[in-house]
DNA sequence: AAAATACTTGACTGATTAGTCTACATAGGC
DNA sequence: GCCTATGTAGACTAATCAGTCAAGTATTTT
């Protein structure tokens, strides 16, 4: 095969940008463009639409996190330990980007799922399966600290979907409020939300 | 004053309506104006901007929803159960509005509010103090709920917050998978996270 | 009756939108 | 050298966008 390009991913690298610094209307494909320095013939040589590239983007984002959820979630981590972490690295990575950009950014997921969901299928269904993918960590999370005793969770994939809606409210309130603060108090909350056990709370 | 018109009403109602179903972004002031038979000069009569008509909308909906607040939260109702009630309401009221528009539209206060928030100061700061104004009735009823032994809640405000924001994820995620019946979990994650004793539930 | 207030009307502007289309460039296989 | 696959370039369209404006109408105050 003839010359390898990397302008899908720089499209969908700058698509991820400012739909997750601003929002997915307000993010044109002249701008999106303009970042990954394309021209229009070539966003629409990679994609049929600004949807389809959406999707793609999101898709792509999860690719590039896969390994590091892999790593806060791996089984050699004492589960309760995963969630403690995993928030810590959320909390660091937002309060990184507010440098750059001024603002508590959120989880895109959340935003763009909540702003395109009555209106866009395409884009909506792969918020959804992203989302039940990301679950499933704290699905084994759960289902692990139970088997050791450390909560009562009987139905880990409830209580995996409780956590997780929980955590990302606090994220959307974080990004509302701008104020990374807010993801402080979040390890409690989670404590209370899977049942921890008073004398199992993780070091931290 | 001469002549009293209901259209600044009219306008700030269609645009509630429009913005909650589909999203800021994708609500024009055409289709505002369309849907409160109004014409664009009236709309630029009562607002200068659509900027302004979204926060007077969010400001009209919490006047509009306010007497409904003040009945479930009343000091009368015994705390715990105050939460039950609302659930139990923002349930209904979003099933009802699925039957005609077809989707859960979660709180129009998170989906505009995360929208806008990092493009819009005058929307967001608008979302800031309703938001503020609704934990204040979860606030209330913990401190109540604390002073009668039910829960432990030595920081009320705080445990209001986190509660609200695990609900607005809950409802979040509802508009996302358009599913209704993820509400039904939460008034069980509630007690969780509100720290309820076992034998202190409220009855439903 | 006149004047002032409180709206309504709808044509208009200039910018921006997503998406199209044709022509062109550059690389590898032969 | 030349053909084909893989892109790139950028002008173009038709629709829609938020917002302006000048002229008009209806109602109450004086």
């Amino acid at each position: 095969m003839p010359r390898v390009s990397d302008m899908k991913n720089r499209l969908t690298d700058a698509a991820m940008d400012l739909m997750w610094e601003n929002s997915y209307g307000t993010t044109s494909v002249d701008a999106i463009c303009e970042r990954a320095g394309a021209k229009k013939g070539s966003f629409y040589y990679f994609f049929k639409s600004k949807s389809e590239l959406t999707a793609a983007a999101l898709e792509a984002e999860w690719n590039k996190n896969k390994a590091n959820m892999d790593a806060l979630f791996s089984p050699t981590v004492p589960p309760l330990d995963r969630f403690d972490r995993y928030f810590d690295y959320v909390h660091d990575r937002l309060a990184e980007r507010e440098e750059t950009c001024g603002s508590i950014l959120g989880c895109p997921l959340l935003s763009i799922g909540s702003e395109v969901s009555t209106q866009d299928q395409g884009v909506r269904a792969t918020v959804d399966r992203i989302w039940a993918r990301k679950i499933k960590y704290f699905e084994s999370a759960i289902r692990d600290a139970h088997a050791q005793g450390l909560i009562v969770a009987p139905d880990p994939e409830a209580k995996a979907r409780a956590l997780f809606a929980c955590y990302h409210g606090t994220l959307a309130q974080a990004r509302i409020q701008n104020d990374v603060e807010l993801l402080r108090d979040f390890k409690e909350v989670a404590r209370d939300v899977l049942g921890v056990k008073h004398e199992h709370a993780a070091s931290s």
